[in-house]
DNA sequence: TCCTTTGTTTGAATCGATTCATTGATACGG
DNA sequence: CCGTATCAATGAATCGATTCAAACAAAGGA
């Protein structure tokens, strides 16, 4: 059995194809009486209007492609639902890819958005892949850069002034009086890490007497963390940082949960502990977490604005939107 | 400037249309030299097939889609993330859609995904919408429910016996020889709150002179458990619980830390505690928590193989796949 | 040389909704 | 009673890829 297409809903009606589509788009163009025959009719049969046709006429899609590093991280899911909630006030939906940091499957994304024909893609990109968005863009799907370096000048983009936030992160341990600084780095090839990195060796560079040491952790994992704290307890007490900073709240959870359990320090008596993103398990650790909050309902919400504004008027210079981190004080460096 | 479409690169490459679309279906129908030629065409002029067209003349898309209670939850991203893949196997998408617990929200992405013809539909519903759900396969999109009651017999469904898992956390509270349990529960709207209640109480009335007291949380977050924690530790010591069972992680998550905070009690000597879920930061919290372990990933890829059976011989009969739950021994039950 | 077989290529018809120029019907003013 | 304006309804053309019967070409056999 066949869904019910237009026209066997004209031929119930008794109308041409014609009216029930104007039934459809546009009802105050149809006579009261004839109208409620179409719609009754629909109704009778069980009539559902086929996206894909409408859209082949349209030219375009009524879909987002979003494709973001990893859909797990709280970051990023924070950002899809904010982005979906505001595609969804204009009737558009968002499909979600997910690369997980690989490049294959982000192009594989890439391609498949493309031959979609989506509005427009969100993408939070792995590595730097501006002539394949080059040429998505040139095609005519508009593309909008997330939470990537804002350099690019070709596309909008959205993003969160990291290396404001490590500056931020760090000036507040110096603040405390902290003057041996460790930064918990995750891989350097993820431009966050690189970012705040960069923040904090100008915040400690400001002041005199103040020393920079970074750790490296393989990964940004509660577990990487925790081998970072591991390595930690084990020193010679006077070699230890006073004040920690981890390029993510996952690490910092990490590192904490190896400091309290050993018992060996206490925080933020023996190191003052700041991490990165604020997600919710920040607030609800042993020692309440003194983070970095990015405002990701924010980026979604805005990207999703900005991709509006291409659409609207694809002349319109491209435009980029930074925002600032904002620091949010916890027990971790409060005591 | 328009996209390029299958005619313009017939033109250019002197052939007809038909030979394009055999060269992108069938290569190897078109002579060798024809290929290369209509190969050429394609790459110079940016040729990228257009899905939509495609789809309107195959009847339905190379999409599924997958409404999921909360995407914020770690349950949900995990359980998305590996019906992405599964889906990605088999050259489909996955089109994600949140309904946040919202029926109204729900409605809009079934009638969306059926207009978009998807392939199937995979709903962790929010209430019961059997009707809907019976409407929508009998038009031909395929419906899969997870992590939902498998007794609706009339779809396929993924689930996990969560009766099962309420059981198994308490026989092991009451194996570690507690008697006052008690089970905090979430809203009691959730089947899963509901089952999780039913298994612990099953398990309590197994073992004599054991109690069953049921805390109510106002939600299924770190917060409202901290709100019962906050009652709990007010509590005279003797009319206290020693054996908790959380409706969830992160209920767990926020009675521990209450608990911890306030130093009155400790875990798990005067309480143990158990929560369920095993989500990411079970393991990494103030003392790990012993939680019940849901397969989501397993879920995720089931459900798609599931649909995949129903696309294959649509007279399947509908199969439910009900996964055990399998309990994680942390440090919470276990001092 | 003619017929058959095999292998390629062709292009009109199709999917379902939308668009829009055209037709038809009705009302109104003079 | 006619001409014109207004409102409804019509249905062929369109979007782009796929399908498939038919045309065509080249090679081999009789």
């Amino acid at each position: 059995m066949r869904a019910a297409s237009i026209k066997d809903v004209a031929n119930h009606a008794g109308v041409a194809v014609g009216t029930v589509s104007n039934v459809l788009n546009y009802p105050e163009r149809v006579a009261p009486r004839t109208r409620s025959r179409v719609l009754a009719s629909i109704s009778t049969l069980g009539f559902v209007r086929n996206d894909v046709a409408r859209q082949l006429r349209a030219g375009h899609s009524r879909t987002i492609g979003l494709i973001v590093l990893d859909i797990g991280n709280p970051f990023f899911s924070s950002l899809a639902r904010a982005a979906e909630d505001a595609a969804a006030d204009s009737g558009n939906a968002v499909v979600l890819g997910n690369s997980g940091h690989d490049s294959h499957r982000e192009l594989h994304y890439i391609d498949l958005f493309e031959e979609q024909r989506v509005q427009g893609v969100l993408i939070s990109p792995v590595a730097d892949i501006t002539q394949r968005l080059t040429a998505l863009a040139e095609r005519g799907t508009h593309v909008i850069l997330v939470d990537s370096p804002a350099g690019e000048g070709a596309f909008s983009s959205v993003s969160v002034d990291d290396v404001s936030g490590g500056y931020l992160a760090t000036k507040h341990l110096l603040g405390l009086g902290r003057r041996r600084i460790a930064f918990v780095a995750g891989p350097q090839h993820f431009h966050q890490v690189r970012d705040r990195l960069t923040g904090t060796t100008r915040a400690v560079g400001e002041v005199v007497g103040a020393t920079l040491e970074v750790l490296q952790a393989d990964d940004l994992t509660v577990l990487a963390g925790r081998a970072i704290g591991d390595a930690l307890v084990r020193r010679e007490r006077e070699s230890l940082p006073d004040g920690l900073f981890c390029a993510n709240d996952l690490l910092a959870l990490g590192v904490m949960q190896s400091i309290t359990m050993l018992h060996n320090l206490r925080i933020p008596e023996d190191v003052a502990l700041v991490g990165y993103d604020d997600i919710d398990f920040a607030a609800s650790a042993v020692v309440a977490l003194t983070s970095i909050r990015q405002p990701t309902a924010l980026i979604g919400q805005t990207a999703v604005e900005l991709l509006a504004e291409q659409l609207e008027d694809p002349q319109t210079t491209p435009r980029s939107v930074v925002f600032k981190p904002e620091l949010v004080v916890r027990a971790s460096t409060n005591g």
